[in-house]
DNA sequence: ACTTGTGAAGCATTTCACAGCC
DNA sequence: GGCTGTGAAATGCTTCACAAGT
């Protein structure tokens, strides 16, 4: 039913729509030009247009797309216009940073359990969510239908979690912890792997003389 | 001088490589095929052939890789066979985690200078390093001559941070403010949006039916 | 027999260029 | 005049298929 014919790297650059969208807005543009668009991210004015016409005319000709109304669009295409719940596992520093960030709340993701395996951390509480023994996991989560799970936990405990998730119904996994992950079931999984930008970066610094 | 010609996306996958040669150190392998690399990565055997051919004639025909050799290559090419010192500016929970994140450590990334601008902040130790004013931020890192930095601040501070660590002589910047930032200088910017998968994730749960 | 290295084919994405509309 | 939407051309990346080496 669904026109997979969409590219993913046209889906990609939807999110960095929205967001430019979003500051121009800020400073009172009502309207905008493939061409400003473009201009702020790294791409050419044609691809912008490629890509919107992908999902409808939203733009009028001689004139350009209205702000507003284009990033509702770009919300309800992207599926922001509806809270998401999710669940996170690994009550380490960098889990409990991503409850506390700012940026997922201002997207309708909602954080609404965390999970943890260490006793001394159960119990506490944490930006309003208490900390929980990662064992009630599964009863919770399919209480709650939580849609996706996001892993914070050591490289280690990884896969183990992973499989609990997708057990426990999620439908999608995101992964922090450095080490590859896979599931059976069917799993939207990404990984997101901090260090992959350093090493990038790491490669370019050598490459441009010393 | 540097042959260029090298996909972007042949490097990335060069970090993937890496990852799962360690792994496979783990366990007692001492030679690994293209194949056994690509079944691990989500990817054909004659890619990881090719990648590993843009660098040089590493494998052995009729044997394939051996894998110690191979690692070190891999850390020569992305230059991780050297330490790089790191400042971070921005000592809220995300940047903290970041300054206390392992796999940083494990590939020769050094955080060894944090700032902040808040005067409640500066002066603390935090994983054995002193928070600094932000204000002294270019006279250090020009004299230790740092050569990344990483931002994590808040969003509005982002642009503000960029230009000056540009100006203090950084070569590349790691940019974790859910903000674009764009720099004059002739610096390496990479954007980690963490909301960005997220937005991906979003998108994909809402075209799977419901 | 097995596995690499690589030109050639195939596929995907980006850019061009222009017709069509405001 | 300005700007979108879109086939067609160009570019870039991946996969195939096989010669060559061990």
């Amino acid at each position: 039913m669904a026109k997979t014919l969409i590219p993913e790297a046209t889906v990609k650059r939807l999110s960095l729509y929205l967001r430019c969208l979003e500051r121009l807005r800020e400073d009172g543009r009502k309207v905008v030009s493939s061409t400003d668009l473009s201009c702020h991210l790294q791409t050419r004015d044609a691809q912008v247009r490629k890509d919107l016409a992908y999902f409808g005319g939203f733009g009028k000709r001689g004139l350009g797309y209205e702000v507003e109304p284009l990033i509702s669009e770009l919300k309800s295409i992207l599926g922001l216009d509806r809270t998401r719940k999710i669940a996170l596992v690994g009550a380490g520093k960098l889990g409990l940073a991503l409850v506390a960030y700012p940026g997922f709340k201002r997207r309708n993701f909602r954080i609404s359990r965390v999970f943890d395996n260490a006793a001394r951390k159960i119990g506490r509480l944490w930006e309003g969510v208490e900390i929980q023994d990662v064992e009630l996991s599964d009863r919770v989560m399919k209480k709650e239908h939580i849609e996706i799970g996001i892993i914070a936990t050591p490289g280690e405990d990884a896969q183990g979690v992973a499989e609990r998730l997708a057990k426990a119904g999620v439908k999608a996994i995101l992964n922090f912890a450095p080490t590859r992950i896979s599931v059976s079931e069917p799993v939207i999984v990404k990984n997101v792997d901090l260090t992959l930008e350093l090493e990038n970066v790491s490669y370019h610094l050598n490459r441009a003389d010393v």
